[in-house]
RNA sequence: GGUGCCAUAGCUCAGUUGGUAGAGCAAUGGACUGAAAAUCCAUGUGUCCCUGGUUCAAUUCCAGGUGGCACCA
């Protein structure tokens, strides 16, 4: 290892036990954890998203876990700046920092970094999503095919969030989005090891219903009750929450939703999953063999 | 006990005027640089309940059986 300090990743899909060797690899090293859950940040979510206990914590700092409202806007630009200069603090006390997640996106953003993109003013963004409301994706294909036919090209034409998001940068600036997505690879002034959990597909499941059964009994109706004028922001557009509104709605039995989060979880792990197999800088554990974890780092 | 209806994919069901079959959901694979626990794309799945009859040919028609539902008693 080189005179450069390290960040450890942990990654891996939903219920994979991040949180726990996390944890143990902190301890073991006498550092602290930076979150990496894009769900994880909202203070109002917490059984729903199986946010660590006081106790699971084990004493270890956490960063980036119940630090913004539901009401906050946030980002992966915004969590790139925020979580380096934390890692950059941690990095003055200890040779290690550990960064634990699921959240693929985010974890790019911290080992290879984003654009620098312009921000589009609220009128673009509201113009955009007036369009596309009213006129559907058509009108935002044909408005594509105009400001960037190269991305129209590539794009999968039949997602609008990604035709929204190109346009609005598009609207934002002289250039192209295709021209400003350079996509460079960042350079850090840290290693970066990744650490991935994983188990057969069975046991994953398995933990996930497990754990599903376990938020109700800790009150998850109960959170996600409180949390019903809010239902419309992003932060609730959330695996575990929208299931619950429908019950609350009378939309369906509580049984039904309860069987809705277990699909709806094993869905997202299987998408985890699927993001993180392309990545061959990953090194797979399964969360039992801390001792071959530790083994490895050594 | 009687009468009627039903039995098809893992689930809910459609369909075949007789030539061995689809849809949705699930499942599986994939994409993904400012909403990412989001959003989007692709792909199968079968003793067509059992036994016999009619027929060149039965999942389809007929009879019996089994199971389910409804109504009557």
């Amino acid at each position: 290892m080189s005179h450069k300090k390290t960040l450890i990743i942990i990654l891996g899909p939903t219920a994979s036990g991040k949180t726990g060797v996390a944890v143990e690899l902190a301890k073991y090293l006498n550092t602290e954890i930076i979150s990496c859950d894009s769900r994880q940040f909202y203070k109002e979510m917490q059984i729903g998203t199986a946010r660590a206990t006081e106790k699971e914590m084990q004493g270890v700092p956490h960063h980036f876990v119940g630090n913004l409202s539901v009401m906050d806007y946030y980002n992966v630009s915004m969590f790139e700046k925020e979580a380096l200069s934390t890692i950059e603090n941690i990095h003055k006390n200890s040779d290690f920092a550990i960064m634990a997640g699921g959240t693929g996106l985010y974890i790019n953003g911290i080992c290879n970094g984003i654009d620098d993109l312009p921000d589009p003013t609220p009128e673009t963004k509201e113009y955009l999503t007036t369009l596309y409301r009213e006129n559907g994706i058509s009108a935002l294909q044909d408005k594509l095919l105009e400001m960037d036919s190269a991305y129209y090209k590539k794009v999968d034409l039949n997602n609008h969030k990604r035709l929204l998001r190109a346009l609005e940068v598009c609207m934002s600036s002289d250039k192209t989005y295709t021209e400003l997505k350079t996509s460079p690879k960042k350079e850090r002034p840290f290693n970066i090891i990744k650490i991935g959990l994983n188990m057969e597909r069975s046991e994953i499941i398995e933990r996930i219903h497990h754990r599903t059964d376990l938020m109700i009994k800790k009150g998850l109706v109960e959170e996600v009750k409180n949390l019903e004028k809010h239902r419309d922001l992003n932060a609730l557009n959330t695996v575990g929450y929208k299931e619950i509104f429908e019950f609350l709605d009378g939309i369906t039995t509580l049984e039904r939703a309860i069987e809705n989060i277990k699909t709806n979880t094993r869905r997202y792990a299987k998408r985890q999953i699927t993001w993180f197999k392309r990545d061959e800088s990953i090194h797979w554990f399964h969360p039992n063999d801390i001792q071959k974890i530790k083994d490895f780092l050594s």
